[in-house]
DNA sequence: GCAAAAGTGTTAGTCATACACCCATGT
DNA sequence: ACATGGGTGTATGACTAACACTTTTGC
Protein backbone atom coordinates (compact mmCIF):
# COMPACT_ATOMS: atom_id res chain seq x y z
CA UNK A 1 0.00 0.00 0.00
CA UNK A 2 1.20 3.50 -1.13
CA UNK A 3 0.70 5.24 2.64
CA UNK A 4 2.62 3.01 4.18
CA UNK A 5 5.78 3.78 2.04
CA UNK A 6 4.78 7.39 2.25
CA UNK A 7 4.07 8.01 5.86
CA UNK A 8 5.01 5.43 7.97
CA UNK A 9 8.66 6.73 8.19
CA UNK A 10 8.58 8.76 11.37
CA UNK A 11 9.81 8.73 14.67
CA UNK A 12 7.95 9.54 18.32
CA UNK A 13 9.51 10.03 21.52
CA UNK A 14 8.60 10.94 24.88
CA UNK A 15 10.30 13.45 26.94
CA UNK A 16 10.09 13.74 30.23
CA UNK A 17 10.09 16.57 33.03
CA UNK A 18 10.82 14.61 36.04
CA UNK A 19 10.06 17.52 38.94
CA UNK A 20 11.53 16.91 42.22
CA UNK A 21 11.27 19.29 45.77
CA UNK A 22 14.21 20.00 48.13
CA UNK A 23 15.90 22.75 50.41
CA UNK A 24 13.16 24.31 49.64
CA UNK A 25 13.53 24.89 45.76
CA UNK A 26 12.05 23.01 43.06
CA UNK A 27 14.24 21.05 40.97
CA UNK A 28 14.49 19.08 37.26
CA UNK A 29 16.32 15.62 36.56
CA UNK A 30 18.30 16.41 33.87
CA UNK A 31 20.89 13.82 31.98
CA UNK A 32 23.91 14.21 30.88
CA UNK A 33 23.70 12.30 27.13
CA UNK A 34 25.91 9.83 26.59
CA UNK A 35 25.59 9.41 23.13
CA UNK A 36 24.85 11.67 20.20
CA UNK A 37 23.16 13.29 19.04
CA UNK A 38 23.81 16.26 21.28
CA UNK A 39 26.26 13.95 23.11
CA UNK A 40 27.59 15.79 26.39
CA UNK A 41 24.94 17.94 27.13
CA UNK A 42 22.30 18.25 30.02
CA UNK A 43 18.91 17.27 28.32
CA UNK A 44 15.41 15.96 29.53
CA UNK A 45 15.51 11.93 30.26
CA UNK A 46 13.39 10.70 26.95
CA UNK A 47 13.72 7.97 24.50
CA UNK A 48 12.24 7.17 21.26
CA UNK A 49 8.78 4.70 21.42
CA UNK A 50 9.26 1.09 20.88
CA UNK A 51 6.45 0.66 17.62
CA UNK A 52 4.95 -2.05 20.09
CA UNK A 53 4.85 0.01 23.20
CA UNK A 54 1.93 2.57 24.47
CA UNK A 55 2.62 6.01 24.63
CA UNK A 56 1.80 6.26 28.49
CA UNK A 57 4.00 3.34 29.04
CA UNK A 58 6.68 4.34 27.23
CA UNK A 59 6.79 7.30 29.30
CA UNK A 60 6.69 5.10 32.61
CA UNK A 61 8.89 3.15 31.43
CA UNK A 62 11.42 6.26 30.91
CA UNK A 63 11.15 7.27 34.86
CA UNK A 64 11.54 3.93 35.91
CA UNK A 65 14.69 3.23 33.62
CA UNK A 66 16.16 7.00 35.12
CA UNK A 67 14.78 6.19 39.46
CA UNK A 68 13.69 2.67 39.36
CA UNK A 69 10.10 4.38 40.62
CA UNK A 70 7.15 3.27 39.50
CA UNK A 71 3.75 4.22 40.90
CA UNK A 72 4.74 7.97 40.14
CA UNK A 73 2.19 11.02 39.45
CA UNK A 74 2.76 11.85 35.71
CA UNK A 75 0.79 13.40 33.35
CA UNK A 76 0.87 14.64 29.68
CA UNK A 77 1.69 18.29 28.68
CA UNK A 78 2.01 19.19 24.94
CA UNK A 79 3.51 17.47 21.76
CA UNK A 80 5.95 18.84 19.88
CA UNK A 81 6.28 18.93 16.18
CA UNK A 82 7.94 20.96 14.28
CA UNK A 83 9.54 19.35 10.96
CA UNK A 84 13.28 20.23 11.89
CA UNK A 85 13.59 19.51 15.87
CA UNK A 86 15.69 16.41 15.46
CA UNK A 87 18.91 15.97 13.49
CA UNK A 88 17.95 12.39 12.92
CA UNK A 89 15.15 12.31 10.91
CA UNK A 90 11.08 13.16 11.65
CA UNK A 91 10.62 12.78 15.02
CA UNK A 92 7.56 14.22 16.82
CA UNK A 93 7.81 14.11 20.50
CA UNK A 94 5.03 13.88 23.16
CA UNK A 95 6.70 15.67 26.66
CA UNK A 96 5.34 14.26 29.98
CA UNK A 97 5.96 15.77 33.63
CA UNK A 98 5.88 13.91 36.72
CA UNK A 99 6.05 14.58 40.17
CA UNK A 100 8.55 12.66 42.60
CA UNK A 101 9.51 12.35 46.30
CA UNK A 102 13.38 13.16 46.11
CA UNK A 103 13.17 11.18 49.22
CA UNK A 104 12.19 7.93 47.57
CA UNK A 105 14.68 8.45 44.80
CA UNK A 106 17.48 6.11 45.29
CA UNK A 107 19.73 5.02 42.12
CA UNK A 108 21.11 6.22 38.71
CA UNK A 109 20.15 2.93 37.50
CA UNK A 110 20.08 4.08 33.72
CA UNK A 111 22.30 2.41 30.91
CA UNK A 112 21.36 5.74 28.33
CA UNK A 113 22.93 8.34 30.91
CA UNK A 114 26.46 9.29 31.58
CA UNK A 115 24.92 11.09 34.83
CA UNK A 116 21.74 12.51 36.46
CA UNK A 117 21.06 15.20 38.28
CA UNK A 118 18.82 17.48 40.15
CA UNK A 119 18.77 20.80 38.90
CA UNK A 120 17.25 24.23 40.57
CA UNK A 121 14.32 25.36 38.68
CA UNK A 122 16.36 28.63 38.52
CA UNK A 123 19.50 27.72 36.96
CA UNK A 124 18.56 26.10 33.87
CA UNK A 125 21.43 25.31 31.08
CA UNK A 126 20.62 25.73 27.84
CA UNK A 127 19.35 22.29 26.35
CA UNK A 128 19.42 20.55 23.40
CA UNK A 129 16.55 20.39 20.72
CA UNK A 130 13.07 22.04 21.87
CA UNK A 131 13.90 21.37 25.80
CA UNK A 132 13.65 24.25 26.96
CA UNK A 133 10.38 25.25 25.81
CA UNK A 134 9.56 22.02 26.73
CA UNK A 135 10.28 22.96 29.98
CA UNK A 136 8.71 26.10 29.90
CA UNK A 137 5.41 24.42 29.07
CA UNK A 138 5.86 21.56 31.79
CA UNK A 139 6.47 24.92 34.52
CA UNK A 140 3.07 26.34 32.71
CA UNK A 141 0.91 22.91 32.81
CA UNK A 142 2.41 22.23 36.95
CA UNK A 143 0.91 25.84 38.06
CA UNK A 144 -2.01 25.52 36.39
CA UNK A 145 -2.58 21.57 38.00
CA UNK A 146 -1.49 22.91 41.41
CA UNK A 147 -3.75 25.64 41.57
CA UNK A 148 -7.31 23.53 40.95
CA UNK A 149 -5.48 19.90 42.91
CA UNK A 150 -3.88 19.03 45.70
CA UNK A 151 -1.47 17.46 43.42
CA UNK A 152 1.38 19.08 45.19
CA UNK A 153 1.87 16.44 48.13
CA UNK A 154 3.16 14.05 44.95
CA UNK A 155 6.15 16.11 45.52
CA UNK A 156 6.37 16.02 49.09
CA UNK A 157 7.78 12.63 51.95
CA UNK A 158 4.89 11.08 54.13
CA UNK A 159 5.40 13.18 56.22
CA UNK A 160 5.67 17.65 55.99
CA UNK A 161 5.14 19.97 58.17
CA UNK A 162 2.93 23.06 56.67
CA UNK A 163 5.56 24.87 56.67
CA UNK A 164 6.73 22.48 53.64
CA UNK A 165 3.57 22.77 51.99
CA UNK A 166 4.12 26.30 51.73
CA UNK A 167 7.63 26.58 50.41
CA UNK A 168 6.41 23.99 47.06
CA UNK A 169 3.54 26.11 46.81
CA UNK A 170 5.70 29.44 46.41
CA UNK A 171 8.25 27.65 44.63
CA UNK A 172 5.97 26.68 42.25
CA UNK A 173 3.90 29.63 41.79
CA UNK A 174 6.90 31.96 42.09
CA UNK A 175 5.24 34.61 44.73
CA UNK A 176 5.47 34.70 48.48
CA UNK A 177 2.07 33.67 50.73
CA UNK A 178 0.84 34.73 53.66
CA UNK A 179 1.83 32.27 56.65
CA UNK A 180 -1.82 32.47 58.39
CA UNK A 181 -3.96 33.08 55.21
CA UNK A 182 -2.34 29.74 53.69
CA UNK A 183 -2.55 27.32 56.84
CA UNK A 184 -6.56 28.49 57.03
CA UNK A 185 -7.16 28.04 53.88
CA UNK A 186 -5.08 24.79 53.56
CA UNK A 187 -6.63 23.16 56.85
CA UNK A 188 -10.04 24.13 55.66
CA UNK A 189 -9.91 21.60 52.93
CA UNK A 190 -9.98 18.76 55.47
CA UNK A 191 -7.67 16.72 53.71
CA UNK A 192 -4.48 16.94 56.16
CA UNK A 193 -4.30 14.13 58.70
CA UNK A 194 -2.62 15.43 62.16
CA UNK A 195 0.31 12.85 62.76
CA UNK A 196 0.58 13.33 65.90
CA UNK A 197 4.00 13.99 65.59
CA UNK A 198 6.79 16.43 65.13
CA UNK A 199 9.92 17.31 64.09
CA UNK A 200 12.68 16.67 66.61
CA UNK A 201 16.42 17.97 66.51
CA UNK A 202 15.45 21.14 65.48
CA UNK A 203 17.26 24.17 66.64
CA UNK A 204 13.82 26.49 66.65
CA UNK A 205 10.31 25.06 68.40
CA UNK A 206 9.69 21.77 65.97
CA UNK A 207 6.60 21.65 63.79
CA UNK A 208 4.06 19.17 63.56
CA UNK A 209 3.79 16.82 60.98
CA UNK A 210 1.14 16.26 58.69
CA UNK A 211 -0.40 13.47 55.98
CA UNK A 212 -2.19 13.80 53.04
CA UNK A 213 -5.30 12.20 53.70
CA UNK A 214 -5.97 10.72 50.07
CA UNK A 215 -8.66 8.47 50.67
CA UNK A 216 -10.61 11.69 51.80
CA UNK A 217 -9.52 13.34 48.37
CA UNK A 218 -10.32 10.31 46.34
CA UNK A 219 -14.02 9.77 47.87
CA UNK A 220 -14.53 13.68 47.17
CA UNK A 221 -12.93 13.70 44.16
CA UNK A 222 -15.57 10.86 43.36
CA UNK A 223 -18.20 13.04 44.57
CA UNK A 224 -17.39 15.63 41.90
CA UNK A 225 -15.38 18.21 44.09
CA UNK A 226 -13.37 20.61 43.03
CA UNK A 227 -10.58 22.62 44.65
CA UNK A 228 -8.93 25.97 44.22
CA UNK A 229 -5.41 26.41 45.95
CA UNK B 1 21.54 3.38 10.53
CA UNK B 2 19.99 0.64 12.37
CA UNK B 3 17.60 3.45 14.68
CA UNK B 4 16.07 4.47 11.32
CA UNK B 5 15.00 1.02 10.25
CA UNK B 6 13.75 -0.06 14.09
CA UNK B 7 11.98 3.25 15.04
CA UNK B 8 11.00 5.05 11.61
CA UNK B 9 8.10 2.92 10.88
CA UNK B 10 5.12 4.64 12.49
CA UNK B 11 2.89 7.75 11.18
CA UNK B 12 1.02 10.49 13.65
CA UNK B 13 -1.89 12.19 12.33
CA UNK B 14 -3.93 15.14 13.66
CA UNK B 15 -7.55 14.78 14.61
CA UNK B 16 -9.69 17.99 14.60
CA UNK B 17 -12.15 18.68 16.88
CA UNK B 18 -14.22 21.48 15.74
CA UNK B 19 -16.59 23.71 18.00
CA UNK B 20 -19.13 25.35 16.78
CA UNK B 21 -22.47 27.23 18.49
CA UNK B 22 -25.52 27.57 16.82
CA UNK B 23 -29.56 27.93 17.66
CA UNK B 24 -28.47 28.08 21.46
CA UNK B 25 -26.70 24.75 20.98
CA UNK B 26 -23.06 23.68 21.06
CA UNK B 27 -21.96 21.42 18.36
CA UNK B 28 -19.17 19.52 16.81
CA UNK B 29 -18.43 19.12 12.82
CA UNK B 30 -18.24 15.37 11.88
CA UNK B 31 -17.04 14.02 8.48
CA UNK B 32 -18.67 10.86 6.86
CA UNK B 33 -15.43 8.84 5.99
CA UNK B 34 -15.92 8.00 2.09
CA UNK B 35 -12.84 5.73 2.28
CA UNK B 36 -11.53 2.97 4.21
CA UNK B 37 -10.96 2.25 7.23
CA UNK B 38 -14.07 2.75 8.91
CA UNK B 39 -15.61 3.78 5.26
CA UNK B 40 -19.54 4.85 6.31
CA UNK B 41 -19.18 6.28 9.69
CA UNK B 42 -19.24 9.81 11.21
CA UNK B 43 -15.55 10.63 12.81
CA UNK B 44 -13.48 13.53 13.57
CA UNK B 45 -11.90 15.16 10.36
CA UNK B 46 -8.36 14.42 10.21
CA UNK B 47 -5.17 13.17 8.07
CA UNK B 48 -1.74 11.91 8.51
CA UNK B 49 0.75 14.48 8.85
CA UNK B 50 3.26 14.69 5.92
CA UNK B 51 7.29 14.08 6.76
CA UNK B 52 7.76 18.03 5.71
CA UNK B 53 5.08 19.85 7.68
CA UNK B 54 4.73 20.72 11.16
CA UNK B 55 2.40 19.63 13.13
CA UNK B 56 0.36 22.71 14.09
CA UNK B 57 0.31 23.44 10.50
CA UNK B 58 -1.14 20.00 9.77
CA UNK B 59 -4.40 20.75 12.15
CA UNK B 60 -4.59 24.26 10.23
CA UNK B 61 -4.83 22.32 6.78
CA UNK B 62 -7.40 19.88 7.63
CA UNK B 63 -9.45 22.62 9.65
CA UNK B 64 -8.88 24.69 6.33
CA UNK B 65 -9.41 21.85 3.32
CA UNK B 66 -12.50 21.08 5.13
CA UNK B 67 -13.99 24.58 6.00
CA UNK B 68 -12.07 27.27 3.85
CA UNK B 69 -11.32 29.19 7.13
CA UNK B 70 -8.65 30.18 8.20
CA UNK B 71 -7.24 32.06 11.21
CA UNK B 72 -9.25 30.76 13.38
CA UNK B 73 -8.67 29.81 17.17
CA UNK B 74 -7.06 26.23 17.66
CA UNK B 75 -5.11 24.56 20.71
CA UNK B 76 -3.53 21.21 21.22
CA UNK B 77 -5.94 19.16 23.28
CA UNK B 78 -3.94 15.98 24.33
CA UNK B 79 -1.62 12.78 21.96
CA UNK B 80 -3.29 9.59 22.05
CA UNK B 81 -0.85 6.90 21.57
CA UNK B 82 -2.16 3.19 22.57
CA UNK B 83 -0.88 0.57 19.68
CA UNK B 84 -3.96 -1.11 18.64
CA UNK B 85 -5.45 2.28 17.84
CA UNK B 86 -5.34 2.51 14.21
CA UNK B 87 -5.79 -1.10 11.86
CA UNK B 88 -2.47 0.33 9.19
CA UNK B 89 -0.26 0.33 11.73
CA UNK B 90 1.30 2.33 14.52
CA UNK B 91 -0.17 5.92 14.41
CA UNK B 92 -0.11 7.81 17.24
CA UNK B 93 -3.00 11.16 17.22
CA UNK B 94 -2.06 14.55 18.23
CA UNK B 95 -5.59 16.20 19.10
CA UNK B 96 -7.07 19.78 18.40
CA UNK B 97 -9.79 21.63 19.06
CA UNK B 98 -10.99 24.82 17.31
CA UNK B 99 -13.46 27.52 17.62
CA UNK B 100 -15.33 28.60 15.01
CA UNK B 101 -17.96 31.47 13.82
CA UNK B 102 -20.47 29.08 12.30
CA UNK B 103 -21.89 31.51 10.03
CA UNK B 104 -18.23 32.15 8.46
CA UNK B 105 -18.31 28.51 7.64
CA UNK B 106 -19.69 28.15 3.91
CA UNK B 107 -18.12 25.71 1.84
CA UNK B 108 -17.64 21.45 2.37
CA UNK B 109 -14.49 21.94 0.68
CA UNK B 110 -13.34 18.65 1.18
CA UNK B 111 -11.86 16.22 -1.30
CA UNK B 112 -12.19 13.70 1.36
CA UNK B 113 -15.15 13.57 3.14
CA UNK B 114 -18.51 12.20 1.35
CA UNK B 115 -20.68 14.69 4.09
CA UNK B 116 -19.73 17.04 6.34
CA UNK B 117 -22.31 17.48 8.83
CA UNK B 118 -22.84 19.87 12.30
CA UNK B 119 -23.72 17.47 15.41
CA UNK B 120 -25.11 18.81 18.53
CA UNK B 121 -22.97 17.97 21.10
CA UNK B 122 -26.17 15.96 22.91
CA UNK B 123 -26.29 13.63 20.51
CA UNK B 124 -22.80 12.24 18.74
CA UNK B 125 -23.02 8.57 17.31
CA UNK B 126 -20.29 5.95 18.08
CA UNK B 127 -17.15 7.09 16.16
CA UNK B 128 -14.06 5.15 15.12
CA UNK B 129 -10.82 4.78 16.15
CA UNK B 130 -10.52 6.41 19.86
CA UNK B 131 -12.53 9.26 18.81
CA UNK B 132 -14.91 9.27 21.63
CA UNK B 133 -12.46 9.96 24.10
CA UNK B 134 -11.06 12.60 22.24
CA UNK B 135 -13.97 13.99 21.84
CA UNK B 136 -14.45 13.90 25.90
CA UNK B 137 -10.94 15.00 25.92
CA UNK B 138 -11.95 17.96 24.08
CA UNK B 139 -15.62 19.00 26.12
CA UNK B 140 -13.32 19.34 29.10
CA UNK B 141 -10.49 21.21 27.69
CA UNK B 142 -12.86 23.73 26.42
CA UNK B 143 -14.31 23.79 29.78
CA UNK B 144 -11.17 24.90 31.09
CA UNK B 145 -9.94 27.28 28.80
CA UNK B 146 -13.05 29.02 28.76
CA UNK B 147 -13.45 29.15 32.62
CA UNK B 148 -9.83 31.31 32.44
CA UNK B 149 -10.08 32.97 29.33
CA UNK B 150 -12.99 35.21 27.36
CA UNK B 151 -12.34 32.80 24.34
CA UNK B 152 -15.77 31.74 24.22
CA UNK B 153 -16.06 34.81 21.71
CA UNK B 154 -14.74 32.35 19.20
CA UNK B 155 -17.92 30.82 18.61
CA UNK B 156 -20.35 33.88 18.35
CA UNK B 157 -20.51 36.15 15.11
CA UNK B 158 -18.93 39.47 15.89
CA UNK B 159 -21.99 40.84 17.01
CA UNK B 160 -24.11 38.82 19.61
CA UNK B 161 -26.22 39.66 22.93
CA UNK B 162 -25.73 38.98 25.94
CA UNK B 163 -28.40 36.14 26.08
CA UNK B 164 -26.29 34.83 23.13
CA UNK B 165 -23.15 34.58 25.49
CA UNK B 166 -24.97 33.26 28.53
CA UNK B 167 -26.47 30.07 26.12
CA UNK B 168 -23.35 29.54 25.35
CA UNK B 169 -21.46 29.04 28.95
CA UNK B 170 -24.29 27.45 29.70
CA UNK B 171 -23.93 24.88 27.07
CA UNK B 172 -19.93 24.50 27.30
CA UNK B 173 -20.96 23.87 31.64
CA UNK B 174 -23.98 22.18 31.09
CA UNK B 175 -25.07 24.48 34.07
CA UNK B 176 -27.74 26.88 34.15
CA UNK B 177 -27.04 30.84 35.42
CA UNK B 178 -28.49 33.55 36.74
CA UNK B 179 -29.39 36.28 34.06
CA UNK B 180 -28.57 39.18 36.40
CA UNK B 181 -25.47 37.94 38.20
CA UNK B 182 -23.89 36.61 34.93
CA UNK B 183 -24.44 39.86 33.30
CA UNK B 184 -23.08 41.77 35.97
CA UNK B 185 -19.88 39.83 36.12
CA UNK B 186 -19.76 40.09 32.15
CA UNK B 187 -20.10 43.51 31.88
CA UNK B 188 -17.64 44.03 34.82
CA UNK B 189 -15.24 42.25 32.76
CA UNK B 190 -15.12 45.57 30.84
CA UNK B 191 -14.01 43.70 27.17
CA UNK B 192 -17.64 44.33 25.63
CA UNK B 193 -18.47 47.06 23.62
CA UNK B 194 -22.13 48.35 22.96
CA UNK B 195 -22.75 48.33 19.23
CA UNK B 196 -25.11 51.36 19.34
CA UNK B 197 -27.79 48.49 17.43
CA UNK B 198 -30.21 45.93 18.46
CA UNK B 199 -31.49 42.83 17.37
CA UNK B 200 -34.70 43.52 14.33
CA UNK B 201 -37.67 41.44 13.45
CA UNK B 202 -37.94 39.78 16.72
CA UNK B 203 -41.30 39.31 18.65
CA UNK B 204 -39.90 40.60 21.85
CA UNK B 205 -38.02 43.18 23.13
CA UNK B 206 -35.13 43.54 20.95
CA UNK B 207 -31.29 43.10 22.72
CA UNK B 208 -28.34 44.62 22.38
CA UNK B 209 -26.03 43.94 20.21
CA UNK B 210 -22.23 43.95 21.71
CA UNK B 211 -19.05 43.09 20.20
CA UNK B 212 -16.03 41.58 22.08
CA UNK B 213 -12.83 44.71 22.74
CA UNK B 214 -10.33 41.96 21.59
CA UNK B 215 -7.27 45.01 21.80
CA UNK B 216 -8.10 45.66 24.97
CA UNK B 217 -8.18 41.95 25.53
CA UNK B 218 -4.78 41.61 24.24
CA UNK B 219 -3.47 44.44 26.09
CA UNK B 220 -4.58 43.43 29.20
CA UNK B 221 -3.64 40.04 28.61
CA UNK B 222 -0.06 41.55 28.36
CA UNK B 223 0.54 42.95 31.79
CA UNK B 224 0.09 39.58 33.69
CA UNK B 225 -4.21 39.90 33.63
CA UNK B 226 -6.23 36.44 34.23
CA UNK B 227 -10.09 36.24 33.95
CA UNK B 228 -12.06 33.77 35.67
CA UNK B 229 -15.52 32.97 34.04
C1' DG C 1 -53.83 42.83 24.77
C1' DC C 2 -51.03 38.94 24.85
C1' DA C 3 -46.81 36.32 24.36
C1' DA C 4 -41.85 36.38 24.60
C1' DA C 5 -37.58 37.67 25.84
C1' DA C 6 -34.86 42.02 27.51
C1' DG C 7 -33.40 44.59 31.04
C1' DT C 8 -32.45 46.04 35.77
C1' DG C 9 -30.72 46.48 42.10
C1' DT C 10 -30.53 45.11 46.61
C1' DT C 11 -29.42 42.24 50.38
C1' DA C 12 -27.09 38.63 53.05
C1' DG C 13 -23.55 35.62 53.39
C1' DT C 14 -19.09 33.94 52.31
C1' DC C 15 -14.35 34.44 51.29
C1' DA C 16 -9.87 36.87 50.72
C1' DT C 17 -6.60 39.92 52.60
C1' DA C 18 -3.79 42.39 55.71
C1' DC C 19 -1.45 42.28 59.73
C1' DA C 20 1.94 41.25 64.87
C1' DC C 21 3.01 38.82 68.71
C1' DC C 22 4.15 34.82 71.81
C1' DC C 23 6.04 29.87 71.90
C1' DA C 24 9.21 25.88 71.98
C1' DT C 25 13.46 24.23 71.04
C1' DG C 26 18.88 23.97 70.36
C1' DT C 27 23.10 26.13 71.16
C1' DA D 1 19.85 34.46 76.85
C1' DC D 2 19.60 34.46 72.13
C1' DA D 3 18.47 32.88 67.58
C1' DT D 4 15.30 30.35 64.75
C1' DG D 5 11.28 29.16 62.80
C1' DG D 6 6.32 27.51 64.73
C1' DG D 7 1.98 28.72 65.76
C1' DT D 8 -2.22 31.61 66.30
C1' DG D 9 -7.09 35.54 65.51
C1' DT D 10 -9.48 39.52 64.04
C1' DA D 11 -11.33 43.14 61.25
C1' DT D 12 -12.27 45.09 56.63
C1' DG D 13 -13.44 44.91 52.06
C1' DA D 14 -14.59 42.21 47.95
C1' DC D 15 -17.14 38.99 45.72
C1' DT D 16 -20.99 35.56 45.20
C1' DA D 17 -25.68 34.09 45.26
C1' DA D 18 -30.38 34.54 45.64
C1' DC D 19 -34.26 36.69 44.07
C1' DA D 20 -39.05 39.49 40.92
C1' DC D 21 -40.84 42.91 38.35
C1' DT D 22 -41.16 46.28 34.38
C1' DT D 23 -40.16 47.17 29.36
C1' DT D 24 -40.32 46.66 24.42
C1' DT D 25 -41.48 44.55 20.48
C1' DG D 26 -44.45 41.44 16.97
C1' DC D 27 -48.62 39.41 16.20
Amino acid sequence: MNVIKQFFRSAFSVDSVIFGFDEGDLKVLLIYRGADPYKGTWALPGDLVRLDEDLDDSARRVLNELTGLTNVYMDQIHTFGKVERHPLGRVITVAYYSLVKVSDYKVNASSWAKDVKWHSISSIPKLPFDHNEILEYAKNKLKDKVRHQPIGFELLPKEFTLTDIQHLYESVFEIELDKRNFRKKLLAMGLLIDSGFSQNAVAHRPARLYRFDKKKYQSLIQKGFSFEL
